[in-house]
DNA sequence: AACTATTTATAAGA
DNA sequence: TTCTTATAAATAGTT
């Protein structure tokens, strides 16, 4: 229908193309109104042309959604179940999963509390000898292992203590030594001086009673100090 | 163009009307392939008529779905949104959810584990000796509850035992006065059956060792026995 | 965007 | 429905 037939194949000039598109647009569009009011159908009608552009048709009094409604209605299929319904099936799946992390959560937790009351002594009354003769020899060994760990930690606090006090022996019996051969030389006449550090380095006594000290040191410890195994003060 | 002009206005007459419904159908058809193919655009066009019949083109290498998906992108808009947008929004919800409880579950396990082998007394090199001691005193009170559970348990059971005692002894003291009655009546002449009855019925020593068999029985329960709550044999 | 020669669609009839 | 055909409508190529 024009000034000559042409062959219906893709218009390959693109200006052309476009002019074309546009003309038998508008000519679909009126055919398609036309339709609808002749024979009273409902016609939805969207393109989109090469470059993108949007244009649609849609009977009068029927909007999009309801005619993709009825569509799916009578071809009685669901467009979007594969994708709707798989994620339907998805969630499901994952409710369930919800569920039984919940009530595994819930499980841990009754017996780590189960545990915890059951090892602090309460909640026993469910238990028979035999489970309770368990218990109890579970736990004297734990306590066990707890004691010799405590008896380990304060064992090598006494030896850093030890350790510490031979060389302040050493450094008090040099010192002493000094003081002596500057005494002899006369090149120290200081009294007060003198006294004080005769006083740290005179012998066995003095020394006794610093390890008397530490022992004391010890006992505090095991019996509730609360030095930590930094904590190297021997006073 | 046809015979006449007409009147663009609903055709009355049915079947005139749907005789032109499929004339023109495919007329729009043929235009919307024609459309396709030389302008290379993509077409969707969907017919119900006014006696509900379902007539659809699409263009060829695109599904409808895939059409609707351009459809709703080109729009902006999504017309199921109100379905499958919710249903996805509660999906990314209970996803979330689903990992809160996975990483719950491994921190409550961890926290158990920890717990765990604390009280049975590994890992304890990281605790002070003010830590230990606290361990210490605490796991020794639980053990403490334990033994007194336990030895509440035995005393149960020993106190059962001995009202078990009791109501023999006074069985057998009715047996034995009842078989005395028989005798001097004449009634009974088995001798085995008088020796047997009298044998356990025979005053205080017998119930004495008896009484020393139900001892022995709670020093073995003490010691690591295996008897249940409900074991009752007292042999 | 308008023109128009020509093709195409289709109304009415068979 | 389909075919025929006269005629209306659409449009390809041109301006």
């Amino acid at each position: 229908m024009g000034r000559g037939k042409i062959e219906i194949k893709k218009i390959e000039n693109t200006t052309n193309r476009q002019v074309t598109y546009s003309k038998r647009r508008n000519g679909i569009f009126k055919k398609a109104q036309e339709l609808t009011v002749l024979c009273d159908a409902k016609v939805s009608l969207i393109m989109f042309s090469s470059s993108g552009k949007f244009h649609e048709f849609i009977s009068p009094n029927i909007s999009t959604k309801t005619f993709f409604d009825l569509y799916q209605k009578t071809l009685g299929i669901d467009l979007w179940s594969s994708h709707y319904e798989k994620m339907q099936e998805n969630y499901r799946r994952l409710k369930e999963i919800n569920n039984r992390l919940r009530r595994e959560i819930s499980k841990v937790d009754q017996g780590m509390y189960a545990f915890s009351r059951q090892r602090i002594g309460e909640d026993l009354d469910d238990l028979n000898i035999k489970e309770l003769q368990a218990l109890e020899a579970k736990m004297a060994s734990s306590l066990e292992a707890v004691r010799q760990r405590k008896y380990h930690v304060i064992k090598t606090q006494t030896d850093t203590y030890k350790k510490k006090v031979r060389n302040l022996e050493q450094r008090h019996a040099n010192l002493v030594l000094d003081l002596e051969a500057k005494l002899e030389d006369g090149i120290v006449e200081n009294e007060a001086y003198y006294e004080s550090s005769m006083g740290l380095a005179n012998g066995a006594s003095n020394l006794y009673a610093l390890r008397l000290h530490q022992n004391h040191q010890v006992n505090l410890l095991h019996h509730g100090g609360r030095f930590g195994p930094n904590d190297l003060r021997l006073a």
